[in-house]
DNA sequence: ATACATGCAAATCTTTTGCAATCAA
DNA sequence: TTGATTGCAAAAGATTTGCATGTAT
């Protein structure tokens, strides 16, 4: 594990925000350090192999980075604003309907955030 | 609805495979069609607009396209296949734990594909 | 005649890669 | 010193776009 994975790790486990790699780029640069994009999209992509940060993909999107713990989404289809919500682990009952053994799953419900309902009310 | 989006969308409903943009156009010419990638993307994305069609997005695949009747997937981790599933339609009971209306939902189950097993059997 | 559909090539966006320079053990 | 890490620029892959041409009403 080299410096900068450990700097983008920490910056990953310590926000909500489901990052893209650009985005994380800038917050190191605003912190100081010295990393060029090509070596963020590196260290992602080594972080990602050793499953130690998992990616958010949604249509439109470039890929934003997320926490392991398991949980599930909640997509704006406005404006993309990804939240998460903490449903109950389905692994099991999902396993009772699939015929060969479930490793994961990954659950994305699509809503209007609050931020583009009021944006809406207002139109 | 142009003829070739009307084609495109006859091989996107006639087909369990979740054919790529690329696939459908190879399609279309073994059948004698005459018609440009680009073409068959402009038609993907007005389909897509219409609500006529969906995509299905896997990381590290482009864009595969689907029908809209609600059906939920098995993913192999390790060649990307993708298999229809039939479970019950969850959205009430997401609706119960969501703040806000839940306006679809996008179920990935994680699994790897018999073919896949097989293979690693083998090895 | 008008508006839309098409095809091509170029552009775009995101991500990956080759390679030389640098760093750390 | 040796091998891994970095940065840059170039390449790659997927998709979109500008624009001139063609087509259908």
């Amino acid at each position: 594990m080299t410096k900068n994975a450990e700097l983008i790790l920490n910056i990953i486990n310590a926000s909500y925000d489901h990052l893209t790699a650009e985005q994380i780029y800038l917050r190191l640069k605003e912190d100081q350090v010295k990393i060029s994009l090509a070596t963020v999209y590196n260290s992602l992509t080594a972080l990602y192999e050793q499953g130690l940060i998992k990616k958010v993909l949604v249509e439109g999107f470039p890929d934003r980075y997320d926490r392991v713990r398991r949980h599930d989404h909640l997509v704006c289809s406005r404006c993309g604003r990804l939240t998460d919500i903490n449903l109950k682990d389905m692994t099991a009952a999902l396993q009772k309907e699939v015929p060969v053994p479930v490793l994961s799953y990954d659950l994305k419900i699509s809503c209007i955030c609050d931020e583009c309902s009021k944006k809406e009310r207002r139109n």
